[in-house]
RNA sequence: GCGGGUGUGGCGGAAUUGGCAGACGCGCAAGAUUUAGGAUCUUGUGUUCAUUCGUGCAGGUUCAAGUCCUGUCACCCGCACCA
């Protein structure tokens, strides 16, 4: 057979289309392979090399379950409201809702040219009515579970986006969306009370199946420290000072105080404070400062000492001064800490500088030096004096701080509430009124979806405010409580909105009642398998994993984690190494290569060029190596002879269906097609195959290559689709060769190989070694001193 | 600074988890075929004439180390004044 792809790929596609072969049933009496991809976000430039990338790794394990006889759900979906459709409607008057349409019709016909298995019924679209309905459903329930409130406080802004943006969106200090520097604003927005949740996704994850490095990096996300809380009375004012510190053994050291420049006791007391003009001068300053110039001068500390308060050390009773700095943030702990110069570096460095006295507590270093993280014991601490700063001194100074009512045990996350809004047109509408009589009031749920108007303006307003803001028949409403006049809110959800849950809507797509039916939910639950990118671990999977969990803590969902499983696919670069961009022009568009080597090609290359899970380079001639070998398979077709069977073909045969079958289940696609290359090259060293051999090798190379392998399915005789063949089982038998190579080493240097029986035992494999020439050779006149057998690998003669 | 990862031929990468390093593919070379180019096929291809030497570098454990241990260098990723 000549391989044709041209020909092939179109008309398997339609058949496979026109059969629903790859539709997933409900059937819930057939064990479920629920497989997730994350869906992409249509962009105009349509499908990259890196989506082919991230579904290739499901799609062949979705194609050989379903070839295993499970009931497979591998949906793909659009996540569609964003920026960049609103930018580019601003730029050329096109309305979102066409912009995004287009968009989507565009990707999925490239996926389709691709071949990929997706269920296409079940596609799901966040910019769909009837999608976002339930998107606002769950935000109403947040709200009705006290985990969305408002606050005014400093937070990230992007002055290009002019949107607000959470903590996960501006890492580094730059704006996600278009990388510009996030500038800090005082605000009023919306956030979810993700903290609240910070323990369960932290206990969650012991019971999940996800990379480590996954895990790890969510850990770290959510920073969670033990510690405590610690009073200080201040002198000149009538509260006390709460500091958070995960060193309380060291507060006989504290000879300081620093609370944040935006720390609100400043205010509140800003008539006992006798240089308050300094203190504000000084807040100016950092106000200015940008993320640069805070995280590059960590050395140099800037800070202004509060006159007419001070802090009353609540072990020692000394009076200790108190400053504003920036090394201290608002948003963590309580924006005031204790300082321990001798055991701080940042401390120690703000100490040297400002001429503050600094008393070692933990023996172990040298003061004069720099400041002693290390461990030691406890000294010039009173009753502390004598303990061990690894082992007991917290807990007992944490018991003391109890007893006398001044501290307490305390935990601190790093992870901060999520900033959930945007002031922009094309997201989810927050179903919220401001009603000036009764406050905040949700819409009732009936009412949803809360449609976003049609307009015709997308530019935001300057103040910052979102474009749904000039439009009167939107804004004014009758209050759903009271019946007064009343406003709705404009601000719209975040990208992340719509990806929190999407994987639920495809287990049940049009219901409308419910955003899922709940057996449909049973059956299907948990996702399996989710695949996706590393970037998306601090945001999307955490955010999902939070709505999932507060779903199952009302009631909606049936398991506590939404994902059994978590992989993630490696980057392809350009060909010169560099990560794919425009401007340095290496990009790869996959639907040229599905143009010049077929769809078959593309997926085999995509899979063959390195761990699935590491960044590899394009190579256009890894490419061709690649469609070579599918031109070899092609014309198998014309070498089968019947009765011809070698036992050497045949074993390979058995063994390839093995390590394919399992190298599949653990993503190690490369070696599964390498595999698969080595035995079409046995099989033309051997010249002939039968055709029972090849309608297996069909079967198992149909996950990557399917359009070919349906084309010699047929023309093999074969019944229905390759796709819906059953997976071959191998004999073990054949697996395991009677006579086996082995290597001879003589003190641990190859001398030389032996054949001998598989099963042969120490003595008489020992014996075939020492039989060999070379061996001979290399011992004579030399005395043994061990022998060792490894069974089917090696024999080591150790001899002086 | 902290956390994680990676270093193997000319290149992408394998190595059953301590047991013949370099599978498979690319590239390259020679030959065949072809009017020619391209394509295809065959053979070879870490290094050395060879005994040798070879998995970033230096040690160590072991009969045996790419794999384990100690130290070190380089690069990549994530977080970053988190108290």
């Amino acid at each position: 057979m000549k391989y044709d792809y041209r020909s092939i790929e179109k008309k398997w596609q339609e058949k496979w289309e026109d059969a629903g072969i790859f539709h997933a049933s409900d059937d819930t009496t057939k064990k479920k392979f629920y497989a997730l991809v994350e869906f992409p976000y249509p962009s105009g430039a349509g499908m990259h090399v890196g989506h082919v990338k991230a579904y290739s790794g499901l799609e062949v394990i979705s194609r050989k379950r379903r070839m295993q006889g499970y009931n497979v759900l591998f949906p793909l979906g659009f996540d569609a409201f964003g920026l960049p459709t609103e930018n580019y409607a601003i730029k050329t008057g096109i309305h979102p809702r066409k912009v995004t349409d287009m968009n989507i019709a565009k990707f999925t016909s490239q996926m389709k040219r691709v071949g990929f298995s997706f269920d296409w019924t079940r596609t799901v679209d966040t910019t769909d009515e009837n999608y976002y309905k339930w998107t606002q459903w769950i935000f109403l329930k947040m709200f009705e579970n006290g985990l969305v409130f408002r606050d005014k406080t400093l937070v990230n802004y992007c002055p290009s986006c002019k949107v607000v943006l959470s903590n996960e969106d501006s890492q580094g200090g730059k704006c996600d969306i278009c990388h510009s520097d996030i500038v800090q604003k005082s605000k009023d927005v919306w956030y979810l009370r993700i903290t609240e949740y910070a323990d369960k996704l932290l206990e969650g994850l012991e019971k999940v199946d996800y990379l480590p490095n996954v895990k790890l990096q969510q850990v770290n996300w959510i920073g969670k420290s033990r510690g405590a809380f610690v009073d200080f009375s201040v002198k000149g004012a009538d509260e006390k000072l709460t500091i958070y510190t995960t060193r309380p053994d060291t507060l006989f050291g504290v000879t300081f105080m620093v609370m944040a420049p935006e720390h609100p006791m400043l205010d509140k007391y800003k008539d006992k404070i006798t240089n308050f003009d300094k203190v504000e001068e000084y807040r100016d300053i950092c106000a200015k400062k940008t993320e640069f110039e805070r995280t590059n001068l960590v050395k140099d500390k800037t800070g202004v000492k509060i006159e007419g308060l001070a802090g009353i050390n609540p072990v020692s009773g000394k009076e200790i001064p108190i400053y504003i700095s920036d090394y201290v943030m608002m948003g963590y702990g309580t924006g005031a800490i204790m300082a321990v110069p001798a055991h701080d570096e940042r401390d120690y460095d703000f100490a040297k500088k400002f001429g503050i006295d600094i008393i070692e507590v933990i023996k172990g270093g040298n003061i004069e030096e720099g400041a002693y993280t290390g461990d030691g014991e406890m000294v010039n601490s009173e009753f502390l004096n004598g303990y061990d700063n690894k082992k007991d001194s917290i807990d007992r100074m944490i018991e003391f701080l109890t007893e006398k009512g001044v501290g307490k045990a305390g935990v601190q996350y790093k992870m901060k509430d999520w900033a959930f809004n945007r002031q922009r047109y094309w997201g989810e509408p927050i179903p919220i009124v401001h009603c000036p009589k009764c406050g905040m009031v949700p819409l009732p749920y009936e009412e949803l979806p809360l449609r976003l108007p049609k307009i015709d303006n997308f530019e935001p307003g300057e103040g910052g405010e979102s474009p749904l803001a000039k439009i009167d028949e939107f804004v004014n409403c009758k209050c759903p409580h009271c019946g007064g006049d009343a406003k709705r809110e404009t601000d719209t959800m975040p990208q992340w909105a719509g990806s929190s849950w999407y994987f639920l809507r495809y287990i049940d797509p049009t219901n409308t009642d419910t955003f899922a039916d709940p057996d449909k939910l049973k059956y299907w639950l948990p996702v399996d398998w989710y695949n996706g990118g590393m970037e998306h671990v601090t945001r999307h999977l955490i955010y999902s994993r939070f709505w999932h969990r507060f779903l199952y803590d009302i009631g909606a969902v049936p398991t506590e984690e939404p994902y059994a499983k978590r992989t993630a696919q490696g980057l392809i670069l350009g060909p010169d190494g560099e990560k794919m961009s425009k401007s340095k022009g290496n990009v790869v568009d996959p639907n040229d290569v599905v143009d010049e080597y077929g769809a078959d090609v593309l997926r085999v290359y995509i899979l063959f060029m390195g761990d699935y899970g590491a960044a590899a380079p394009w190579s256009e001639n890894g490419v061709k190596g690649c469609k070579r070998f599918l031109e070899r398979v092609a014309a198998l077709t014309d070498m089968i002879a019947p009765g011809s069977e070698t036992p050497e073909v045949n074993s390979l045969l058995h063994k390839t269906i093995k390590k394919v079958t399992s190298d599949i289940e653990e993503m190690k696609f490369n070696t599964a097609i390498a595999a698969m290359m080595t035995l079409v090259n046995k099989i033309y060293e051997k010249g002939s195959i039968t055709k029972d051999e090849l309608t297996a090798f069909v079967k198992i190379l149909c996950p990557f290559a399917p359009h070919l392998c349906e084309e010699m399915w047929a023309t093999l005789g074969g019944k229905g689709f390759a796709s819906l063949a059953e997976w071959p089982a191998y004999d073990e038998a054949k697996t395991v060769d009677s006579e086996i190579e082995i290597a001879v080493q003589i003190c641990g240097k190859l001398k030389a190989t032996v054949k001998i029986p598989a099963g042969a035992d120490a003595p008489s494999a020992i014996a075939a070694a020492k039989a060999c020439d070379k061996v001979a050779e290399a011992l004579a006149g030399k005395s043994i001193v061990k022998e060792i057998y490894v069974p089917g690998r090696i024999v080591n003669i150790v001899a002086k």
